[in-house]
DNA sequence: TAAAGTTGCACAAACGTTTGTGCAAAATTG
DNA sequence: CAATTTTGCACAAACGTTTGTGCAACTTTA
């Protein structure tokens, strides 16, 4: 079976206190000879002796693994900064545990506490809602937690958000300096921090430009490429049809690309699009499209550093909000109509 | 701090014995009381009670863990077969912890032991290359293991794989068909399961229509887009430049069309691709890719699936390699230059 | 020469769960 | 009424690591 300190021990004639020491480095604390350092050392080396981090973790009730509660890991926005963070934690000597919640809190709250019983030294969690009582408990037993790409309104904790509200913004803003007047949003999951503020952010453009919100142009309720789909079945079969469409997710965009290209439209000469995020591909769309760009890379690192700050403080210091900005990126999916 | 058995076994009055076998549902077979047994569910419920993983993994020498291994997981293919990993091994009751080893053997070691380390229950590992000590080990210490999209020739060891040589004879084939003889590679990391069968397969296809293998048309090193670009930008500057390339990756696939616009190429009129595998905006590509589609979702499911099996079995059932057929998806990236 | 200090280690408890085994009291049986 | 059986639990060891504390032998000092 396993090797443990007792092989060790057996082998190198010592006991387990020891080899434990000599493997920590604690061997000049606890004056333990040269001779007999080496002699464990040699010991280990030649059983392929591993430690058990289950033992040690009960012990230290430390486990050097991260928790990571992401929506949906196939959506490329959060494989892109699930790569990110698995990367930085790595190197800084943590293993990541995934959770996957599919947009349902009932899932997030059980992964949530599968991640509590496995002992995770703290969590990096991307919400499905508003909902915080299970957030808060992770809180109240003061284990470090950072809240990334969304959010909870009145919740001290510490986060890593884009300013979605200024990047709804410019895609609405640059949709009616083109002169869009008739100009739909299609929405994600409905009550979530990122999509209340891209929904702000395309109303208050409308707004401030003098442009009324129509209610039949604002639709869907997720953020799959199903809801884009049929969302934009919808909108391209009324009676007047937007001119634009706001799409703010990729799987989203990749169903209202779908949608127009059955209904046989082009983009953008019979309808233009404006798309939160950037993907990959974007550029070379038959359409390469306009695009609000998160910078995902920078929001992992930066995930990954206030947790890490955050697991050495202790608690004892105060929670952070970073704002970071996302970028418009014009290609050639908005037609002007001026 | 947390709850722990001690804490319900006060306040129910009963032993941290009684209160072990209460909430494993073995109040029956040790004769406890219902009386004892409401007791100690409502102190359990009452306190939060929440069993600690370290310390039952260490008795029972079960985590309830899956370490999965990846190369790049911000990389769509391994991203969506993650996903549904992470779905169907949260069904059965498992977490995931993820592995990601940047196609490097050493990380790939490290993180390998590091799961070994953590105790997890089974793995499920895409590996870098062919070499096959340390997953050797694995299987020599019981544990069960299934290779997935890569396997390795000489392992027993359980693999879930594409049949990556008929899906690249057939791209290759369909190229052939369309009257293309300058049909060019880009390929993968050398020496893979899945670069060194599509090589394959491309050379045969080729052979068998009595066409030479141009070793100037035989490029690349690794799945990275920046490989893809910069082996396209290199063919496309050739003095007999390739009418087709057949691109082995997502990832080469986007490096090459970076590429082919920069060089101010059309496809197909000037280039005809096939790539392998199948992304979500292909259909909507300026130039629709025509793809070797894998059944991601099927892969992931198949995975699972045997590792259960295997873990279940306990190491004494014969290994599995199960080859799944990708599909040859036609669209309009490939010119007929009959 | 005795007391004090140093050296090089080991003992045993702790972490939180599970479980093989066993005990005292009560009930049943012959 | 004594022997046997049943009832309803508890004791203590185990898993593998870490560490507070302490011990026996040796060396140094006054």
């Amino acid at each position: 079976m396993l090797v443990t300190l007792n092989d060790i021990a057996e082998k190198s004639g010592v006991s387990v206190t020891t080899v434990s020491r000599v493997l920590n480095n604690k061997h000049e604390k606890y004056r333990i000879s040269l001779e007999t350092k080496k002699n464990v050392l040699k010991a280990a080396k030649d059983l392929n002796y591993r430690p058990n981090e289950l033992a040690r973790g009960l012990r230290l009730k430390k486990t050097h693994t991260v928790g990571l509660v992401v929506p949906d890991i196939s959506n490329p926005f959060f494989a892109h900064i699930t790569h990110t963070i698995q990367s930085y934690m790595y190197q800084s000597g943590y293993s990541l545990i995934i959770c996957v919640t599919n947009e349902n809190i009932e899932t997030e709250i059980r992964q949530i506490d599968l991640l509590r019983s496995k002992g995770v030294d703290g969590y990096i969690i991307m919400p499905v809602g508003q909902e915080s009582g299970h957030l808060q408990e992770i809180l109240n037993s003061n284990k470090p937690l950072v809240l990334l790409d969304r959010c909870i309104e009145d919740m001290n904790a510490n986060a890593v958000v884009v300013d979605n509200y200024a990047g709804a913004y410019k895609a609405t803003e640059h949709l009616v300096q083109n002169g869009h007047r008739r100009i739909a949003i299609v929405q994600g999951l409905l009550n979530t921090y990122t999509n209340n503020a891209r929904l702000n952010g395309y109303k208050d453009a409308l707004k401030d430009h003098g442009i009324a919100v129509h209610e039949r142009y604002v639709v869907g309720n997720d953020f799959r490429k199903e809801n884009g789909y049929i969302e934009t079945k919808l909108l391209l079969n009324l009676g007047d049809p937007p001119t634009a469409i706001f799409t703010t997710s990729d799987l989203i965009t990749l169903g209202a690309m779908q949608a127009i290209f059955e209904e046989k439209c082009t983009i953008p000469e019979d309808i233009s699009i404006v798309a939160f995020d950037d993907v990959d591909f974007a550029p070379y769309l038959v359409a390469p499209l306009t695009v609000v760009r998160q910078p995902k890379e920078l929001m992992g690192e930066v995930a990954v550093k206030l947790l890490i700050e955050e697991m050495r403080a202790k608690g004892k210091k105060d929670k952070k909000r970073i704002v970071l900005m996302p970028e418009l990126v014009i290609r050639k999916s908005v037609r002007n109509i001026l």
